[in-house]
DNA sequence: CACCCTCTGACCATCTTTGACTTTTGTTTT
DNA sequence: AAAACAAAAGTCAAAGATGGTCAGAGGGTG
C-alpha cells in the first residue's frame, strides 16, 4: 500500500466488516500507536475517508475514557439514502469531484447505479468535461446531481 | 532507439504485457531516474503515446502515495459512428434538446446505449435540468456529448 | 531552411504527514 | 465544591511528497 493514510483507512474498514456491529470504537492514541503516526493522523484519515456522504457517522468523546466511535449507515429505504444524499448536495456549496466521486460510489454500493453508470457520471460531471469556473462547475453538478436522484427515486 | 520517449515507451508496454494484468501503476519519479530524464518526459511520452485513441487510458493521483495508473482497453468497433457524431456536435453552434435527442437515440439504435441510459442523459441535459441561459447550455452539453463519445470509444 | 517532434525546467495543484496549540472531560487535591 | 491536574481528542497551518502544465529551447529530417 503507497501511504500510512490508505493502510488506516484498510484497517479500520476491516475491524469493522470484521466485527460484525454497526459502529466500532477505537482509541486514537492505540491506533496512532500501532502504525507509528501521530494521533492527528487519525483525524486526517477519518475526515478524509469516513465522511457523511461515504457512509460513515464518527461520534466522539475527549478526556478520559475517551474514545472515537465509527458507525457505518445502513438505510434500509431507497428513498432515505436519495433523501439523505440530497441533503448532502444542499449542505456543501462547493461541489467538487471528490465529493461527486464519493456520492456516485456511494449509490453503486447502494445498487442504486451500476459501475458504468458511475464511470459515465463521474466523467460527465469532471472538472475537464465541464471546464468554466469552479461555481459555475458546483452548480450544474447540483442540478444533474439532484435531477439524477429523482429519476432514480421513480423506480 | 533514437529517442528516449521511444526507449520509455517500449518499457512501459513491456511492463504492460509481462504483468498480465490490465493496469499496471508506476512512480513518475522512479521512472524519470530510470531514464535519467526530467519526470514531466514521463508525462510527455503518456500524453503522445498512451493516449485513449491508442487503447490506453491514463489515470493518477498527486500528493503522498501518488502514482500513474496506465491501463489497456479494447477500443470499441465503431469509431467510424463516433467519429461522425463528434464531428455533427461540433459543426452545431445550437445543440438544442431536440439534437440532443436525436443523437441519443442514434446511439441507442446503434446498441451503445441502453433504454435507460437514453433517459438518463436526455433529462441530465434537458433545458430544464441545466437551467442557465441557452448558450451555456449550448457549452456543457457540447461537452458532456463529447465525453460520453470518449468513453464510449473503449470498452 | 522549415517543420515537427523531443526535451527541459520553472511554476502549479493536490494529497499526506507532522507538530504545536486548543478544547473537553474525568480525577485528585485543597 | 473549587481548583488543579491529567488524559484524551480536535484544529490548523506548515512542510513534504508527488504528479501536471506549459512555453521555449534543442534536434533531426524532408
Amino acid at each position: 500500500m503507497r501511504n500510512i493514510s490508505d493502510v488506516i483507512e484498510q484497517y479500520l474498514k476491516q475491524v469493522l466488516k470484521e466485527s460484525q456491529a454497526e459502529a466500532i470504537e477505537i482509541k486514537r492514541q492505540d491506533i496512532a500507536k500501532r502504525f507509528e503516526c501521530v494521533p492527528s493522523q487519525i483525524n486526517y484519515v477519518i475526515n478524509t475517508r469516513f465522511t457523511v456522504e461515504k457512509g460513515y457517522l464518527v461520534e466522539s468523546k475527549r478526556g478520559g475514557g475517551g474514545y472515537i466511535r465509527i458507525r457505518r449507515v445502513i438505510l434500509h429505504e431507497k428513498q432515505d439514502l436519495l433523501t439523505s444524499l440530497m441533503d448532502i448536495l444542499q449542505d456543501h456549496p462547493r461541489l467538487t469531484e471528490q465529493l461527486v466521486e464519493n456520492i456516485l460510489i456511494r449509490l453503486f454500493e447502494e445498487g442504486m447505479l451500476s459501475e458504468r453508470d458511475v464511470r459515465l457520471l463521474y466523467h460527465l460531471l469532471s472538472d475537464e468535461t465541464l471546464g468554466l469556473n469552479a461555481d459555475d462547475r458546483y452548480l450544474i453538478r447540483r442540478q444533474q446531481l439532484l435531477a439524477l436522484m429523482k429519476l432514480l427515486s421513480y423506480h
